[in-house]
RNA sequence: GUGGGUGUAGCUCAGUUGGUUAGAGCGCCGGAUUGUGGAUCCGGAGGUCGCGGGUUCGAAACCCGUCAUCCACCCCA
């Protein structure tokens, strides 16, 4: 029986890993233009972490995690999100002493048991930044703007922004009684897990896809009229802020996240070209986790994006082009031919020449076959015969002129040609 | 967790009301070209028909089960 990979974990094959590549380093550039550090925290961590950063009612923490025990009875996890990690470390190590911006991205696997589909598989891969620190409007529109600098540079088709307030801690516990008060006479005409989310999580309700529930729900008294003056101007000055950058926006009440440790800003970019899984990159501001989780308080806010799903979504036109513009193939064969070539390719890799052969061939037709498929420029021909004249043949495979070249002189003569100067 | 679609060659897929040795295109290898790639022609290799039962003289096809995969619900990146 063959032993076949986990359902919804997949492999990245050498065909797609340069649209990976591609989608990382734009990410890497533009993070750290804006400031933001890379750092890397463990793929597992304790069950706990999870449990208290991302809330006991959620999905994800109620049936979606990995969780198993290690040798000594400690419940692990594997992380399902990036935030939580990424806080932990920064309180472990005492980051708040430092007195610089404590500004973070990272990017890895994620785990999550769900049912796989389009755009949602059970190891995903994630693009996030947290920035910490900073109860300044300006850290949201900071960390909005590199999040959509970051899409826009990619061209990705079909992008929408949606930003909501979701307010303080106490604009909600404000808001929750007449929201549920709202709620529980209208509880017939709503889903079943929209009557469970009444009492475990009724903001949720907002955001019920189900129609029924959308319909209910219209008419609810908003969080917008109950919250604070202090919450309202705050947002007041995020979309201000993201008007002067010029970055359109949806205002959407609705957007309420999964997560519970956000407030304040929450934000989604979503597109029409996912299927059913739209959301490409979400995040928002979440002021009590890092105090929640044992450190002093302070403010922070964050995104993560989905890159399979940017990879979906990446227009051909942004994939790199193949290296064989600056690639030489090495067609050595015959006896005397074969052991020369050995050494020309290892001498053009040490002078940092990309040089490939294919060892299966024995034939110069098969040689040649295989450098046309490789699309390389340049095919380096060495037999038998030009062993004995010590010379090499270098043919150009678009222009097919060929030319001598002294063995003594390969690596001068084709560096040049390959390496720009 | 729920629902639907699909499982036949490396890939994309045919395969008639059940009938003998399971096909095509592309790809792969070789030859035409004794040392020159792509195009053409010729030849060749490659298959537990997802798996396990059952019905039948006979199953890739029909029935049951099971697994995988895709899509959707849900949820989310």
């Amino acid at each position: 029986m063959m032993i076949k990979g986990i359902k919804g974990v997949k492999d990245l094959l050498p065909e797609e890993s340069p649209r990976w590549r591609f989608i990382e380093d734009k990410a890497r550039h533009w993070a750290t233009t804006f400031g933001f550090q890379e750092i890397r925290v463990p793929i597992f961590e304790v069950t706990t972490l999870f449990a208290r950063s991302i809330g006991a009612s959620t999905d994800i923490v109620e049936k979606e995690m990995y969780t198993f025990q290690d040798r000594d009875g400690t419940s692990l996890t594997l992380r399902p999100e990036g935030t939580a990690g990424t806080v932990r470390a920064y309180i472990e190590h005492n980051r708040a002493a430092d007195p610089l911006p404590q500004k973070y991205f990272y990017f890895g696997p994620m785990f999550r048991h769900e049912r796989p589909q389009a755009g949602r598989l059970r190891q995903f891969h994630q693009f996030g930044v947290e920035s910490f620190g900073m109860a300044d409007p300006r850290a949201d529109v900071e960390t909005i703007a590199l999040l959509w600098q970051l899409l826009s540079d990619l061209t990705l088709p079909a992008l929408t922004l949606e930003i909501n307030n979701l307010g303080y801690t106490s604009d909600r516990e404000a808001y929750r009684p007449t929201l549920v008060a709202y709620l529980r006479p209208l509880m017939e005409k709503l889903c079943v897990n929209c009557q469970r989310r009444i009492d475990t999580n009724p903001l949720r309700v907002l955001d019920c896809k189900v129609p029924d529930c959308k319909a209910t729900t219209e008419a609810a008294p908003k969080l917008a009229e109950s919250m604070s003056d202090k919450a309202r101007t705050y947002f007041d000055a995020v979309l201000k802020g993201l008007d002067t950058l010029g970055i359109l926006y949806h205002l959407n009440h609705r957007l309420v996240r999964g997560l519970d440790y956000y407030c304040l800003t929450t934000f989604e970019v979503t597109t029409t070209n996912l299927g059913a899984q739209n959301a490409v990159g979400a995040g928002g501001r979440y002021d009590g986790l890092v105090e929640t989780l044992g450190g002093s308080p302070t403010p922070a806010v964050g995104f993560a994006v989905g890159i399979e799903r940017i990879s979906m979504m990446l227009p051909e036109s942004q994939t790199p082009p193949p290296a064989g513009a600056t690639t030489v193939y090495v067609a050595a064969f015959g006896d005397q031919g074969a052991p020369v070539g050995l050494t020309v390719l290892h001498d053009l890799r040490r002078a940092g020449v990309r040089a490939v052969v294919d060892f299966r061939s024995n034939t110069l037709k098969a040689h040649l076959r295989q450098a046309d498929r490789l699309k390389c420029r340049y095919t380096l021909m060495i037999g038998d015969d030009e062993v004995t004249k010590g010379l090499a043949l270098l043919r150009n495979m678009d222009t097919k002129g060929q030319s001598d070249i002294p063995l003594s002189a390969v690596v001068a003569s084709i560096k040049p040609l390959i390496l720009p100067s």
